[in-house]
DNA sequence: TTGGAATGTCAACAACACTGACGTAAGCTG
DNA sequence: CAGCTTACGTCAGTGTTGTTGACATTCCAA
């Protein structure tokens, strides 16, 4: 991409990148970008019984084990009910196992299980893939600038989230 | 961000941004970020009865203004009856008009009205303010790696399709 | 110990996607 | 012109994922 590197004589100042035509298409570009983003997964979920929330459930507790029903929640940022509903047939299915907190036995920690693990794994690898080939299509100076803006563009208290993540998985 | 522009040393060749840790928040930060991304929209849109879908198909309308419904029916990725059952909702609420082709009379060319454009314009400068504090935030050469990697990451006939949008809004 | 808060479950409903089948009008081709 | 295809609309049925409402269990603090 030859206009990759501010060869357009924007000395720093220059808020080009601010009109409105750009941001729209910075708009467009975040939707076909999604939709390719979750496009491998989709297509291998919709082999099975399972959909995009059961793909995201089984990623936060491959990333956080033992994690709580709240905390996930926060973290998707959906209804405890609906949540619950995709983790039911998780557990029935035998993909997650649920237990009781030694502490607070309100609470119940999440994990995966061997086969939990095989499917994140599955399923992770196909999402991976794309990035990575994104990723070294663009090189890493793009890479550092998509994640500056990404992280700009969260709500605050979703950053905060996925700053902690960050940290956690180093 | 210290880490921003290559200060770490790697020479242009270092693939540390490829690791499967690297690319594990580059998905988690796609995730997020697009809930942000969609947040606001979606906080205006609860409050009449339209929901995410009418966004788009009023989005896509207003920057291509005369489209015809199969035009629509490519860009969104869904199928004739699910974009029908969103046209007709906006179509009776005057929001879209849908005019007889002249050279072939079988299509249907999509325009937004007065309110409909009034609609368009509440939705996307909402968006768009979002859109442009993480622009402002992040910097140009930041913005201009965010849309490298997000075009690499769209499917091949999508990214075709945002490039005809963005070379037709120039 | 009792009342409120936190945690999680069950039930019913709405939005939005899907498939399949069908109908109509218009264009195209042999 | 006849027959095939294209573009669009619609009806019916289904699945996933979100919602609210009601409720049980557990913890904690007044």
């Amino acid at each position: 991409m030859a206009e990759g590197r501010g060869a357009q004589g924007y000395g720093g100042e220059s808020l080009l990148f601010l009109t409105d035509e750009q941001l729209r298409q910075g708009i467009e570009a975040m939707f076909f970008a999604y939709r390719g983003f979750t496009a491998d997964p989709d297509r291998i979920l919709a082999e099975m019984a399972y959909g995009r929330a059961h793909h995201r459930a089984v990623h936060f507790i491959s990333r956080a084990p033992g994690t709580t029903v709240n905390n996930l929640l926060a973290i998707l940022g959906v209804t405890k009910q609906s949540l619950n509903r995709v983790l039911r047939t998780l557990i029935q299915d035998g993909l997650v196992e649920s237990r009781v907190g030694k502490a607070d036995k309100r609470e119940r920690h999440l994990f995966l299980t061997e086969e939990g693990v095989a499917l994140e794994r599955i399923l992770s690898d196909a999402q991976r893939e794309r990035m990575r080939a994104a990723f070294r299509e663009a090189g890493p100076e793009a890479v550092s600038g998509f994640r500056q803006v990404l992280e700009a563009m969260m709500d605050t208290d979703l950053r905060r989230k996925y700053k902690k993540l960050k940290e956690a998985g180093s």
